[in-house]
DNA sequence: CATTTTTCCGAGTGCTCAGTAGGTAAATTG
DNA sequence: CAATTTACCTACTGAGCACTCGGAAAAATG
C-alpha cells in the first residue's frame, strides 16, 4: 500500500578523471527551491526564480536537475528526511507538540508543507503519491505513539489510537493554516499540547495548564 | 479589524432601453469557475478553461468580469454567502459536524477551500484578506456557539471556548486535507463529532458513541 | 599540455496565458 | 424601424513558462 518516495539519489560516484561533480550545488538549489516553492507553490514557481536565488541561469539549473518535477521530488525527499529525524523515535506523544513549537520558527517549511499538501490534491500532481503515503505513515506512527503512552488511566469513552492520531495530525495541519494566515491569532504548540492532553487523557482532573 | 469582503455586486440596474443584462451568465460562470479553481487552484486555472465550461470564448467571459481576480472575488463571495446560510444560526455546536457531513458530498467546494486557503497564504494573493477575515470570524462564531452550549457540566481542566473554537476549525481543515488525499482513510463527520464531544464535554462518562 | 568530465550559459522553440482593440449580432425600447 | 445597450467573437499583443541545442569555460587526470 504505502509506496515510499524514491531514495534521494545514491551519491553518484566519480566516473573518470575530469572535473568532479559539485554536490554542494545540488543542495544549494534544493534549499532555494524550498524557499521558492514555499512562497509561490510548485506550479506557480519558475525555474528561473529558483536559479536566480543561487546565482544561476535557468539553464544552469537544468543541468543539475533534468526537469522541474525532479527538483520537487528532491526537495520533498530531503525535507522528509529532515522531518523524520526531527520526529525522532516519537516515543513520547508530546514530541508532536515540540515539533509544532519548532515549526513556529521556520515558516518556510510550514508554508511549503501547507501549500503543497493542498496543491497536490489536484489530478496528476507529482507530489500526490508522496503526500498520500506521508499521511498514511504519519497516522500510523502517531497511533503507535498514542498506544505506547496509553498506560495512563482511561476510564471514560475514549477515542481509539487511530482516531486520536487522525485528529492530532488534522489539528496540526489546520492550526498551521490558521497560523500562516495570522501568526498572532493562534498559539500552535499550546493548542496542540492542550488537544493532546484532552484527547486521550481523561485524567480525573489533575494536571492543568 | 475584521475587514469583510466587498458586497457581491449590488445588482446593476437597467440603464436605458437596450438589451437586458444576462445575470444568469454571471452565475453560470461563477459556478464553472468554482469547479475549475477547485481542480487546479486559482493561479493555475486559465480563464479559457473556465470559459469553455460555459461554452464561451475567453474574451466572452472577460466581458462579464473585468479580470481574473474579479472572478475569484465573486466566487468567494457567493461561496461564503452559501456557507453562511448552511452554517445557519449555529446555535448548536453539533452543526459543525453536520457541515462536515454535507461537505463529504461536495468535494469540489472542499477542494476549493483547501486549495485557496493554502494558496492565499502567499504574498499579495487576492484572496488573502478574505481568508484571514474568514478565519477570524469562524473562530469567533464557533467560540460563541461553544459558550452557549456550555451549560452542561464542566468539572475538569477545560479548554476555553476560544481554544475549543480554534481547535475545531483546525481539525475541520486538517481532516479535509486528509480526506481529499484519501477519502477512505478518514471519516470526517465521525471524527469531528468525536472531537467535539471530547473537547468540551468531560461529562462524567455518559453519552458515548 | 592534451584529454576528459563537469559546469554553466546564450539563443532559441513552442506553448500558455491575461488582457486589449475593434467589430458584429442580438435583444429591448420608443 | 431606428436607437441603444448588452453579448459575444476574431484577431492580436506581450509576457512568462519549461525545456532543447550547441558550445564554452573550468577543473581535474595523465
Amino acid at each position: 500500500m504505502s509506496e515510499n518516495p524514491p531514495a534521494p539519489v545514491p551519491e553518484r560516484p566519480r566516473r573518470g578523471r575530469g572535473r568532479p561533480p559539485a554536490t554542494d550545488r545540488r543542495r544549494q538549489i534544493e534549499d532555494a527551491a524550498l524557499e521558492e516553492f514555499a512562497e509561490h507553490g510548485f506550479r506557480n514557481s519558475s525555474l528561473a526564480a529558483v536559479a536566480q536565488r543561487v546565482g544561476l541561469s535557468q539553464q544552469g539549473l537544468l543541468h543539475h536537475f533534468p526537469n522541474k518535477e525532479a527538483l520537487l521530488v528532491a526537495v520533498l525527499a530531503r525535507r522528509d528526511a529532515v522531518d523524520t529525524a526531527d520526529f525522532g523515535g516519537l516515543r513520547d506523544i508530546d514530541r508532536l507538540t515540540g515539533l509544532a513549537e519548532r515549526n513556529t520558527e521556520r515558516p518556510g517549511v510550514v508554508r511549503l508543507h501547507a501549500l503543497l499538501t493542498a496543491e497536490a490534491v489536484t489530478d496528476d500532481h507529482p507530489a500526490g503519491p508522496f503526500f498520500r503515503a506521508r499521511y498514511e505513515e504519519l497516522r500510523t506512527r502517531v497511533a503507535e505513539a498514542v498506544r505506547e503512552s496509553e498506560h495512563e488511566e482511561a476510564p471514560a469513552p475514549q477515542p481509539t489510537p487511530e482516531e486520536t492520531a487522525a485528529l492530532l495530525v488534522a489539528a496540526m495541519d489546520g492550526l498551521q493554516l490558521q497560523w500562516l494566515h495570522d501568526p498572532e491569532a493562534v498559539d500552535m504548540p499550546a493548542l496542540l499540547g492542550l488537544l493532546t492532553r484532552v484527547l486521550y487523557a481523561h485524567r480525573g482532573g489533575a494536571e492543568q495548564g
